[in-house]
Order: C-alpha cells, then sequence, then structure tokens
DNA sequence: TCGAAAAATTGGGCTACACCATTTGACGGC
DNA sequence: GCCGTCAAATGGTGTAGCCCAATTTTTCGA
C-alpha cells in the first residue's frame, strides 16, 4: 500500500504519521496489541507529542485504535464497515473490492424548483444539473441516485455527461472539493417501479438517504437522493459520549 | 476527586470554554454569524490558543459551527437531529422535550447463547442479563428494544429490575460509565406481531439497530437490539473527508 | 473610479515544555 | 503465597510562542 498519494512526501507531518500508523494497524499489529507510546512516536518521527497525539486522536474518533490513559493505545477489532467518512459510490464501491457503474444514466439541466432550491439554498428559478442514475456494483444494481449541482458551480456539466464519478468530475473540471456532508437516512419500502429498477421483489425494505456536500467554504454543491437495496447495505459506524453532561 | 463534583464551574478549561461557546451558538448568535476569533477567545478567558482550537474543532466535528481558514468560525445552521451522539433513549426523548415511557419491561438472567455472547466477547454458557421493553414518547410506543448486560459487570440487576434509565442505574450503581459504541443500521419490515407492538400497520418499513457499547477501558458493557418506527424516526448526521487522499 | 497589489486578519500546523490522572507492575511485608 | 503500597509508565490537559496558508480589508496607482 503506501498510497502516498502522488506528492512525494505527503503533505503535513501529521498525514505523514498517520499514514505510518494505518500501516501498522493494518500491517504488523493485530488487534488489541499496543501501538508505540506518545513520546516514542514522537522522539523517532522527530515530532511534538502534540503532533502525534493528533494523529491518534484521529484515529480514535474513527474507531480504529482505542486509548486508556495510564494503560496505552490499541488496535481496536476490525471494523465491519465504515460510514463516518464521506465517500461517493464510486469509492464506497472500490474500497469494498467491487466494479462500480451506471445505468440509464440521464443528465439534464432543469430549474431548481421550491424543493430541490430549498435544500441547495437556490432560488427556485435557478438551474441545476441533475443527474439521474442505476448505480451497480459488479453489474448488479444497488442503488438508485438523484443528485443535484448548481448550474453556476459547474457550468456545462449537463451538457458535457457523466462518465464514471461525479466528485472526480467535480475536483478535476470544476475545482469543487466536497469536504463536509449532511446526511439524513430514512427507512422506506420500494414501491413496484422502483423494485424493479433495482431487481428485488416489492415493498422490500430500503434505504433513502438525503445528502447536501459541502465544499470547505461552507458552499452547497451538491445534493442527493439515493435508493439503497436494504439486503445489500448497512450502516456502521461508531459514536462518543461528546462532553460531560451528567444529565443521564 | 470531589473537586469539580458539584461542578460549579465545571472540569476543565477546555470543557468551561465548550460551554461558553455553547451558549453563544444557542443564545446570542444567529445562524452563519461569527464568533469571536481564536486569538480574542484565547486572551479573554485567559488560555492558549491551542485551548480554544480543541474547543472550537470539537464543535465543528459535532457540526454546530464551520470554520474556514482566513475568514473565522461561523454558527451552522440548526441541527435537525443529531445521532452523531451517544445517548440512551431516555436521554434522546428528553432532548428531543419528550416524556420517555417503558411498557411490558420484562427483565431475566439467562445465558448469552451463541449469539449475544459473541456480541459480548463471552462464553455462551455466561449469564446475562437481559431487559426487554417497548419504549415509549408522550405514550406512544418508538421503539422495541432488548438490552443484554453481562451479570458479572451488573450482579443482581436482573433482581433489582428496571424503573427508568439503564444508562443511568449502571453509573450510579454499578459505576459503568459507557464512553463509546458501534452501531449497525439496517431497514427492515416490521412482521405482524413487531407493528402491533407498535401500533403501525404490518410491514411498515423499520430501522433495525444493534449496538455494542464499551466504557472507556474498552471493555463491553451492554448489547442491544432495537427496532424503530421509521416514521418517527431518522438518522441525520454530518460526515467530513477524513484525509487528504486524492484516490477518487 | 476601479482594479490590482499590499497589508492585516484569521484559522492551520508545529515546537518545546510542564504538570495532572490513571493504570500497571514490581517490590516488600505479612 | 498473597496482597497492599508505591513508583514508573502512559495518556490527558495546559502554557507560550513560532511560522504558514487562505481570506479579507486596505491602499494606491493607472
Amino acid at each position: 500500500m503506501a498510497e502516498a498519494a502522488g506528492n512525494g512526501r505527503a503533505g503535513t507531518k501529521g498525514a505523514q504519521l498517520r499514514s505510518y500508523l494505518l500501516g501498522l494497524i493494518e500491517g504488523e499489529l493485530k488487534p488489541h496489541e499496543k501501538l508505540p507510546t506518545e513520546r516514542d512516536l514522537a522522539e523517532t518521527f522527530g515530532v511534538t507529542r502534540l503532533t502525534v497525539r493528533r494523529a491518534l486522536d484521529q484515529l480514535g474518533y474513527e474507531g480504529r485504535v482505542y486509548r486508556t490513559q495510564g494503560a496505552g493505545t490499541f488496535v481496536s477489532e476490525p471494523r465491519i464497515a465504515k460510514s463516518v467518512e464521506l465517500t461517493s459510490f464510486t469509492q464506497d464501491m472500490r474500497a469494498r473490492g467491487l466494479v462500480p457503474g451506471s445505468l440509464d444514466t440521464v443528465v439534464e439541466e432543469i430549474p431548481a424548483g421550491a424543493e430541490i432550491g430549498a435544500r441547495l439554498a437556490l432560488s427556485p428559478r435557478d438551474l441545476v444539473a441533475h443527474i439521474s442514475r442505476v448505480r451497480t456494483a459488479d453489474g448488479e444494481p444497488m442503488c438508485i441516485e438523484n443528485t443535484y449541482v448548481p448550474s453556476k458551480l459547474a457550468p456545462g456539466l449537463a451538457a458535457r455527461g457523466i462518465t464514471g464519478s461525479l466528485y472526480q468530475m467535480l475536483t478535476e473540471t470544476y475545482h469543487l472539493k466536497i469536504e463536509k456532508a449532511e446526511q439524513s437516512i430514512h427507512a422506506t419500502v420500494l414501491d413496484p417501479p422502483l423494485a424493479k429498477l433495482l431487481g428485488v421483489p416489492e415493498f422490500s425494505p430500503a434505504f433513502k438517504v438525503l445528502r447536501v456536500a459541502y465544499d470547505a467554504r461552507n458552499q452547497r454543491i451538491e445534493y442527493a437522493e439515493s435508493v439503497y437495496r436494504a439486503d445489500r447495505y448497512s450502516y456502521d459506524f461508531v459514536i462518543f459520549r461528546t462532553s460531560r453532561d451528567n444529565t443521564n
């Protein structure tokens, strides 16, 4: 592995450290084995403890390690899945070792209308690119996706069409980097037409996911409504008790 | 100890700062208004910028503020719900201004068996307290909850019975503080008996949530299987792009 | 007058150090 | 041999200050 992401040295020291630690976690160490101490890591990498802590804290938040005061930092048991990270369908499938694809892709430019406009903080008259497609993994339908992107942020997107990853195109062509998203997950059942599209029995359970994605400047880039087959999907994540409120 | 018990001042400086900032966010400031700068906060509170940053970063992670380099830190639009935080049903309902309750509570002590044992990392023969109840909000059924706690961690729990919040009892009686949980959310439909318990039509959509909860020492405290009415529940959260991988 | 360049502001990352809180393990008394 | 005590190890919180990167504001010239 050692993805290293192009760029020889990888960005910050914290990021380098993170890569190294991920290597340890996925390579040498087994679950519940102890990582080097913060002070050791700081010394061997020539950075401060604070920098080490930031990297370890992040991994802790992602559920890859757990930390106990006085004892040490330990590798977590392997995660089943990970929905805490922001990924596109394409990334998600590739991470699972599946080949992502699309069926019935339709791209059009339409006025946002009331609902989509509200989601993207646009006037109902503003134009958006609407991408509708059935997403597949290894050729099998997995979800139905309707994505909306403000035309003024990505002019000509509708004309250009979508080949693979929308996120990739947004990044490379329009320099729009999505950094954050608000997601709302609902449970539903598939009505006959949707069930047929996904190739499952009518009234099968499904997830309906609404997502508003933002860039670093809190600008709304994308609104997406997706319907996922529940037999192939689950959401798995780690949550923490945040503050020290005694309000039980 | 003793120090922060009554907590007139709340424990750490970071926590005090957090409280103050939450006050600002929920009180004086409106969405998209600018918070004081890190340097200002540091000075007025007599703490370092690092301490301020930690508090602000945490709020950012929780989606209550957003930060833009060079510009400032701003209040986010109000959250619809929050599932990023670890709460008990009781806490969750109270936070929404509803009165939590229980129906048909059954508490028994049984051997863990294969599945529950695996979830709690116990031998199938080890005893667990099994609590089964229909949770209500303002008297209306909201979810069906089956909770399992290792008997050796909470001896006598089955005999003692449950009155209100299990989490509260675990904390106060057994000094078991849950700090982290792994949650897995599935979509399903309600079979007739469950539908009847929840007072909704048969085959209504629902969430099935599996949760393993840990304390600070990564000890498994609780395993819970819950079924929530989908018409009353959704999961809403904020996700971030974690690292700087260009692997689109 | 307006736009581009320069300066100030503000968050992001890091160094170096200090002390506290909890856990672990070794030592020693019984 | 067992168990309590105490010191060492380890993560948690905090101070003080530095430079960098992105954004916003100001300045100044065409």
